[in-house]
RNA sequence: GGGCGCGUAGCUCAGCGGAAGAGCACUCGCCUUACAAGCGAGGGGUCGCAGGUUCGAACCCUGCCGCGCCCA
C-alpha cells in the first residue's frame, strides 16, 4: 500500500519553478492533441477565433488579458466536455508591415518603387517567413491552449478567396461602389485612412482672420488653414445672419489668386465661430466638401499626395506647413490680416498608424454603402441574438452602428488583398469574382489599390472556418460562441464582423456573445506607455514569475469593461499563491491524501471533512455563476480565498490532528483532502493551467487535468450545521490566539486553558482540535486562570498565564471589546426603540436586530466580569 | 459641444437598500517539520460635497465639485 502510493507520489520541491515546467508541459499538451478540435464530434461545439494579432506585433500586456480570458473560457468549456476549437491566426496589417519592409529597403537606399510591386510583395512575404509571427511562439509560452493545426493568415489563398468572394458579392448588390469623395489621407504612408483609423486630438495651433474682398463688399473670414485659401471656391454665411445678409449672392476677389469667388448662404455655418464667416475649400475640408456640393461649386485641389502646394505661383512647391506662414505673411502685406489668434485650441485628425496629422483629401476610392450593413449589425445585438457583455458598452456599439459613415476601404499600399476589379480600354468596369477570369486584352488593366485590412478580419469568423466552401468547420463551429476582445476595438472590427458575417451567412451573426475587456493600466491606473517607462513586458513576467502568475494577476484585475490594473507586486502575489497550491499539495502528498475509492459517505465523515466539503459545494456554483457571466475578476477572487484561507488556513491545519489520530477516521479524511484538492486544482486549471496540471497529475496520477470533466456541484454535500459548527470552532480559535498575541506569548508556548459554554454553541466534540490549534493544554489540579475570554455564543476560555499576565494590555483588551459591545447595544436599542422601524421594516430585519441585541447584552455581562476579575494595576 | 462612466482604507478595486470588504502596503510577534514566495494577530474609511426619498441610504433621486473615456 505505502509502496504503491510512493511510487507514483513525486517529491516536490519545497518551492514551485515554473520554468521547470512549462515549456515541458505545453509541448506535451501540443503533442498529445489536447488541444485540437474534431469537427465529427457528437460533443457540444465551443468556438472562439482569436483576434488575430498583427503578423508584425509581439506580445505585449494586452494581448496577454485577452489570451488569458478566452483561454480560461476554452479551457472550462472543454472541461465540461464541449468540442471546443479556439482558433488561432494573424492578420497581414497591410500600413504597419508595408512599413517595416519600406523601412528596411530605405536602410539599403531603396524604395518600393525601385523593386517594383511584385518583388515588393515577395520581399513582404519574406520577412513574414522570417521574422513575423514571432507572436505566435509568445502564445506558447503564455499557454493558450489553441488548435494550431488551424492556424490562419488574412492573406492566406483560402482567406484572400473569401475576400474576393464577399467583394464580388457586395460589388453585385451595390454595396460596394467607388466614388470621389473627401477621404481622410495621410500625406507620410501615402494611403487614403477610414474615419476609425484617425485619431482627434486637442492641438495648438492658431486662428487667424482675413479679409476677402473690398471696402463695402469685404468680408472676414477665420481660418485655422490659411494655406488652403488658394483653393477656396467661395465664402459662406448662415442665412439668417444680419451682418451679412446684404453680401449674399455678391462675390469677392480671393487675395493672391485674383479669383473671384462668390458668398452663399448655408444653414451649416455658426455664425458664432469667428466671424460668422468661412471660406469654402470644397477639395481641402469634409463641410466645405458638402457645402459645394450644396451649391454647385467647383473643387480645386491645391495640394500633391504629399501635401505639398501645387498652385503654380510663389507657393507652389512649399509643404502645408511652409506654405501657412508663408501665405499669412503675403496677406498681411496687403493688410489683410485682421486678427491673429496664436495659440489656438482646436480638434486635429492624426493617422493612427504614424501620428501624421491627416489631410483630408478629395479622391477616387472605393466604399461599403454602410446603411442596411449597419442596420442589421444594430438588430441583432437589439434583438438579443448578439449579447454585449457588459450590456452597457451596447450603448456605444448603437451610437457607432446607427450613425456610421459609408466605409472607405481603398488604401493606396501593395500589400494586402488587391481590388479584383479591371478597369477595360473603354471606360468598362468588371468586377471579378473567385472563379472567374479576369478579361484580358488589349487595355485591360487591374485596380492599383488594395482593400484595407480590417476587410479581411470583418470576415475572420468564418472565412478562417473555410468559407465560402460549405465545410465541417463552418457547419459545426459558425456562429462562434464567444469574441474576447478590448472595447477600444469594438468599433473597428466587432461591428465590421457584424456587419460581413450577417451578409454572408444569411443573417447568422459570427458570434453569440462579445465580452468586451479593458486596458491594461499600472498600478496607480496609468495607461502604459513607452514614454511613462510603466510598460510591463508579460515575456519578463513569465520568465521571472511565471506563466501562471502572470495570467492570475491579469485575470483577477479583469472585471467586465473595465480597465485592468496590474503592478510587478501583485504579480509576485499571483506568484506566491501559486506557491501555497504546490505547498498544499506537497503538504497532502506527504501525508497520504488520495483520490482513489469512492468518497466516504456524509454519515462516516467529521465535521470538519463535512464542512470542507459542503464550502466546495458552494465554491463551485459561484465559481460556475462567476465565469458564466465573465467576472473572471471575481471567480479569481473566491478561488484564492477558497483556497487560501478555507483549505490551508482552516482545513489542512485542522487535518493534522485528524490525521495524526491515525485509524479509519484518519483516512477518511485523507481521501477528503485528496478531493479538495483534485477539485480545487479542476476549478483553477482554466485561469492558471501549468501548476495545476503538474500537481493534479502528481496527486491523481491520472494523464492530464486538461481532459479532467469539471467540477459539478454535489448538493447532499451541502451541510448548514457542519458550517455552522466550523464558524464557532473558528471564532474561539481566533479570540484565544488574539489574547496570545495581545499578550506576547510566542506562537509555540503552549498556555493551560479551561474552556466553557462549548456545548451551548453545539462544538463540544471540537475542544480537541480548538486546543490543537490555539496550543491550549488541559488544565490540572494547580490551575489558577489569570485571564478569561469571553467569547462571542456564550463560550469561556479561562487560562493560567502563571503568573506572566500583562495586565495592562488584558484590560485595554478588554476595554476595546466592550466599547464594541456597548456600540453595538446602543445601535440595536435605538433601532428597536423607533416604533417606526419596529412597525415597518420586515419580521426577520427585526428579529435580527434583537438577536444582536440580546448577544451584545450577554457578551457585555461576561466583558464586565472578566474586567473586574483582573488584577489592579501594578 | 454631444454621449457614457467613475469618485469607498495609503494604492488599485469589489460591494449597489437592512451590522463598511479584498489584495497589496503598514504595525507587532514568530524559522510553530506543507509553504519566510510563509504563519498568527492588529491598526486604518463622517463610502467626493449638498439636498431629497425611505423605518433605514455607500447603495435610489436631484444639484454641485473633481476626474476619465468615446464621439463631434
Amino acid at each position: 500500500m505505502t509502496d504503491a502510493r510512493e511510487s507514483r507520489t513525486p517529491t516536490l520541491s519545497a518551492q514551485y519553478q515554473p520554468g521547470e515546467v512549462e515549456q515541458r508541459r505545453y509541448e506535451h499538451w501540443v503533442s498529445a492533441g489536447y488541444f485540437e478540435a474534431d469537427e465529427a464530434s457528437e460533443r457540444p461545439p465551443f468556438a472562439i477565433v482569436i483576434p488575430p494579432p498583427n503578423v508584425t506585433g509581439s506580445l505585449h500586456v494586452g494581448h496577454a488579458l485577452d489570451h488569458t480570458i478566452q483561454d480560461a473560457l476554452v479551457r472550462r468549456k472543454r472541461m465540461q466536455g464541449f468540442e471546443t476549437l479556439w482558433l488561432p491566426g494573424m492578420d497581414h496589417a497591410g500600413i504597419a508591415t508595408q512599413n517595416v519592409v519600406e523601412r528596411k529597403l530605405a536602410e539599403q537606399g531603396l524604395s518600393r518603387h525601385d523593386l517594383g510591386r511584385e518583388k515588393f510583395v515577395e520581399r513582404v512575404w519574406e520577412w513574414k517567413a522570417e521574422s513575423g509571427g514571432a507572436i505566435l511562439g509568445q502564445m506558447r509560452r503564455l499557454g493558450d491552449s489553441v488548435a494550431w493545426s488551424r492556424e490562419r493568415f488574412t492573406m492566406d489563398e483560402g482567406l484572400s478567396r473569401a475576400v474576393q468572394t464577399i467583394f464580388k458579392r457586395l460589388y453585385d448588390d451595390g454595396l460596394i461602389y467607388r466614388a470621389e469623395r473627401i477621404i481622410n489621407w495621410c500625406p507620410r504612408c501615402l494611403t487614403a485612412l477610414s474615419d476609425i483609423e484617425v485619431e482627434h486630438t486637442d492641438d495648438e495651433g492658431e486662428l487667424v482672420s482675413i479679409r476677402y474682398g473690398e471696402g463695402d463688399n469685404s468680408i472676414v473670414v477665420a481660418t485655422t488653414r490659411a494655406e488652403t485659401m488658394l483653393g477656396d471656391t467661395a465664402v459662406a454665411v448662415h442665412p439668417d445672419d444680419e451682418r451679412y445678409r446684404h453680401l449674399i449672392g455678391t462675390e469677392v476677389e480671393l487675395p493672391l489668386t485674383g479669383r473671384r469667388i462668390p458668398i452663399v448662404a448655408d444653414e451649416h455655418v455658426d455664425p458664432a465661430f469667428g466671424t460668422g464667416a468661412v471660406k469654402v475649400t470644397p477639395a481641402h475640408d469634409p463641410n466645405d466638401f458638402e457645402i459645394g456640393q450644396r451649391h454647385g461649386l467647383p473643387s480645386l485641389t491645391v495640394m500633391d499626395e504629399r501635401a505639398v502646394i501645387t498652385v503654380p505661383g510663389p507657393f507652389e512647391g512649399l509643404d502645408r506647413y511652409e506654405a501657412r506662414p508663408a501665405i499669412v505673411a503675403a496677406l498681411r502685406e496687403q493688410g489683410r490680416i485682421v486678427a491673429e489668434k496664436r495659440p489656438y485650441q482646436h480638434s486635429v485628425g492624426h493617422c493612427s498608424r504614424c501620428k501624421t496629422t491627416v489631410e483630408p483629401r478629395l479622391s477616387l476610392q472605393w466604399f461599403v454603402k454602410t446603411g442596411p450593413l449597419a442596420q442589421a449589425a444594430g438588430d441583432a445585438v437589439r434583438d438579443g441574438r448578439v449579447a454585449i457583455e457588459p450590456v452597457e458598452l451596447s450603448k456605444r456599439y448603437f451610437g457607432w452602428v446607427d450613425n456610421m459613415h459609408d466605409w472607405c476601404i481603398s488604401r493606396q499600399l501593395w500589400w494586402g488583398h488587391r481590388i479584383p476589379v479591371w478597369y477595360g480600354p473603354g471606360g468598362e468596369v468588371v468586377c471579378v469574382g473567385p472563379d472567374e477570369q479576369p478579361p484580358a486584352g488589349e487595355g485591360w488593366r487591374q485596380d492599383d489599390d488594395v482593400l484595407d485590412t480590417w476587410f479581411s478580419s470583418a470576415l475572420w469568423p468564418f472565412s478562417t472556418l473555410g468559407w465560402p466552401d460549405e465545410t465541417a468547420d463552418l457547419a459545426r463551429f459558425y456562429p462562434t460562441s464567444v469574441l474576447v476582445t478590448g472595447y477600444d476595438i469594438l468599433f473597428f472590427w466587432v461591428a465590421r464582423m457584424m456587419m460581413f458575417g450577417l451578409y454572408a451567412m444569411d443573417g447568422k451573426q459570427p458570434f453569440d456573445v462579445v465580452a468586451l475587456h479593458g486596458m491594461v493600466r499600472d498600478q496607480y491606473g496609468k495607461k502604459m506607455s513607452k514614454s511613462f517607462g510603466n510598460v510591463v513586458d508579460p515575456l519578463d513576467w513569465i520568465e521571472r514569475f511565471g506563466a501562471d502568475a502572470t495570467r492570475f494577476t491579469l485575470a483577477r484585475g479583469a472585471n467586465p469593461g473595465s480597465d485592468v490594473p496590474i503592478s510587478e507586486e501583485w504579480c509576485q502575489g499571483s506568484r506566491n499563491f501559486c506557491n501555497k497550491l504546490w505547498n498544499a499539495t506537497r503538504f497532502a502528498l506527504m501525508n497520504g491524501a488520495t483520490v482513489e475509492g469512492e468518497l466516504p459517505a456524509s454519515a462516516d465523515l467529521s465535521t470538519v471533512d463535512r464542512w470542507i466539503l459542503s464550502r466546495l459545494q458552494h465554491v463551485v456554483a459561484e465559481a460556475d455563476a462567476l465565469f458564466d457571466s465573465y467576472e473572471f475578476g471575481k471567480v479569481c477572487d473566491l478561488l484564492y480565498h477558497f483556497a487560501w484561507d478555507d483549505v490551508c488556513d482552516w482545513y489542512v491545519e485542522l487535518s493534522k490532528p485528524m490525521l495524526a489520530a491515525g485509524g479509519e477516521a484518519a483516512d477518511r479524511t485523507r481521501r477528503v483532502l485528496g478531493h479538495i484538492l483534485d477539485q480545487l486544482l479542476r476549478l483553477l486549471h482554466p485561469v492558471v493551467p501549468f501548476v495545476t496540471e503538474e500537481l493534479w497529475i502528481a496527486l491523481t496520477g491520472a494523464e492530464t487535468v486538461v481532459r479532467a470533466p469539471w467540477p459539478a456541484v454535489d448538493g447532499a454535500r451541502i451541510d448548514a450545521g457542519a458550517e455552522a459548527e466550523l464558524a464557532n470552532v473558528q471564532r474561539v480559535v481566533t479570540e484565544v490566539r488574539r489574547f496570545r498575541s495581545d499578550q506576547g506569548l510566542r506562537p509555540g508556548q503552549r498556555v493551560v486553558a479551561r474552556i466553557a459554554g462549548l456545548p451551548g454553541v453545539g462544538i463540544a466534540d471540537h475542544e480537541p482540535l480548538i486546543r490543537s490549534l490555539a496550543r491550549l493544554d488541559d488544565a490540572g489540579d494547580d490551575f489558577a486562570a489569570s485571564a478569561s475570554l469571553a467569547i462571542a455564543g456564550g463560550v469561556t476560555v479561562e487560562l493560567d498565564t502563571r503568573g506572566t499576565i500583562d495586565v495592562a494590555a488584558e484590560r485595554a483588551r478588554l476595554e476595546k471589546d466592550r466599547a464594541a459591545a456597548e456600540k453595538e447595544a446602543a445601535q440595536c436599542r435605538g433601532k428597536l426603540g423607533n416604533d417606526a422601524f419596529v412597525g415597518k421594516a420586515p419580521d426577520h430585519v427585526v428579529a435580527k436586530i434583537k438577536d444582536r441585541l440580546a448577544a451584545a447584552e450577554a457578551d457585555l455581562a461576561r466583558i464586565e466580569a472578566a474586567l473586574a476579575a483582573l488584577p489592579a494595576a501594578s
